[in-house]
DNA sequence: TGTACATCAGTGAACGCGCGTTCACTGATGTAC
DNA sequence: TGTACATCAGTGAACGCGCGTTCACTGATGTAC
């Protein structure tokens, strides 16, 4: 507290937390979420089981933080992917495609983190508040191309199909939250294309599409321009 | 064998065997696929924990019963849904829709077989060659009402971005392996709202949209058409 | 129709395993005087 | 600078739990003569 260099016991207290957290996420890789277990980790790392209990409350605390670092590390690998693209002074649709293909490498890179974010909720776990904002970057990140690009009159709304009257007030909702005056059918179509995106990517790492698509690389490339040129990119 | 009715004997096989399997079906929808336990079903069914050995050869067995089981109904609910808005003379959009639609309330109806089917892979589980033909019924019964509408020359293909030159062999590759001669920028937007209409789901059923979407319902509905607009329904 | 044997569903005990969490403890690190 | 006390990371044993699977067994059902 009066020292400016943290002590050798905090030191020691933030790095050993993240070995923990490390070690956490490779047991995770390997058995995913269900079969992450305290005792397995810690005997990994030459604790005593109940060692772990000075780091984290519970098994479920533990989650929590994987969770969160997970929705953090996938913003940081979007927004730098679509910084990037708009530094490079690509046009929305790719700047669009840039943030789809960050996601789609992150999960391909985590995919036993990406489940434990978009895949089956974990029985009888129930992520905190403190998962919320973490998990609203990547849609904020995505949401704020099309919002750029509306901004510049960049967006050309042609829709074949718009939301109803019952989803619209949904929308104006929605767009009031994120403090935006995207036109709802404009808002409709991200919408649908976050979700697609998603969809997409929970298909080809669980499975889903196999024997159907090969070049999946290629497929999510395609997929991601159209799902840019519904938005109106 | 030499009697016409079957024999007690058979009769109590195949009556115990769907007990354990609607027990496991209850224990499933509470504790997701990680928790089913056979000591727990048999231990609810009266049953001491080795006698399901006798209908099930293990955990991984039961597994795929349910898979099997759950895959057909919701193939049978899909079927059901095209077959009644066909008898009705309801246009292919309509057809399409209507099926979607038959997914959703199948999905909602049975949240953890949904998890089972579409959700992250069991840890360890492996699923057998009988979960394929399945697993491919919905996506046929989809697929047939864009087929069937192409046939009767009522798809427009108007997309903005169809699939590239990388992703064209694949279709084709696809088209082959269904029998069809539909144009591969109608099978692509097809397969993208197959996607689509899953990611969607998957976010309703996993909370994702939660906060964001209010009437899921007029949400789906909303979306399904859109999807039918892009396939060119 | 009655008897002898074969089949097989269900039993109960056991094996060997791992789990989350609590708790009194020890000894090293940090702090106040 | 040195000493006394407070903090707290890590220990090791224990509690109580549930799991999948195997195996020799019993007794009822089914079958062949």
């Amino acid at each position: 507290m009066s020292s400016p260099l943290r002590s050798a016991r905090d030191r020691a207290r933030t790095e050993i937390r993240s070995a923990i957290l490390d070690k956490a996420r490779e047991h995770l890789a390997v058995e995913g979420a269900a079969g992450l277990s305290l005792r397995a980790v810690a005997r990994d790392l030459g604790l005593v089981s109940s060692a772990v209990y000075r780091y984290f409350a519970n098994r479920d605390a533990l989650l929590t933080a994987l969770i969160v670092d997970a929705y953090n590390g996938l913003g940081d690998a979007t927004d730098t992917a679509i910084a990037g693209a708009t530094a490079a002074g690509r046009p929305a649709r790719e700047r669009w495609v840039a943030g789809a293909e960050a996601v789609r490498a992150w999960a391909l890179a985590h995919l036993q983190e990406y489940a434990l974010l978009y895949g089956s909720p974990v029985p009888g776990y129930a992520a905190p508040d403190d998962t919320v904002v973490p998990g609203t970057r990547v849609s904020l990140a995505l949401v704020q191309v099309v919002r750029d690009a509306h901004d510049a009159g960049g967006i050309t709304v042609g829709t074949a199909v718009g939301p109803g009257p019952v989803t619209t007030p949904d929308l104006e909702r929605l767009a009031g939250l994120l403090g935006t005056t995207l036109p709802t059918p404009v808002l409709f179509a991200a919408l649908l294309a976050w979700t697609q995106l998603f969809g997409l990517l929970t298909f080809e790492l669980f499975g889903q599409t196999r024997g159907i698509v090969e070049d999946h690389a290629a497929f999510f490339h395609d997929a991601a321009s159209t799902m840019a040129a519904h938005i109106g990119l």
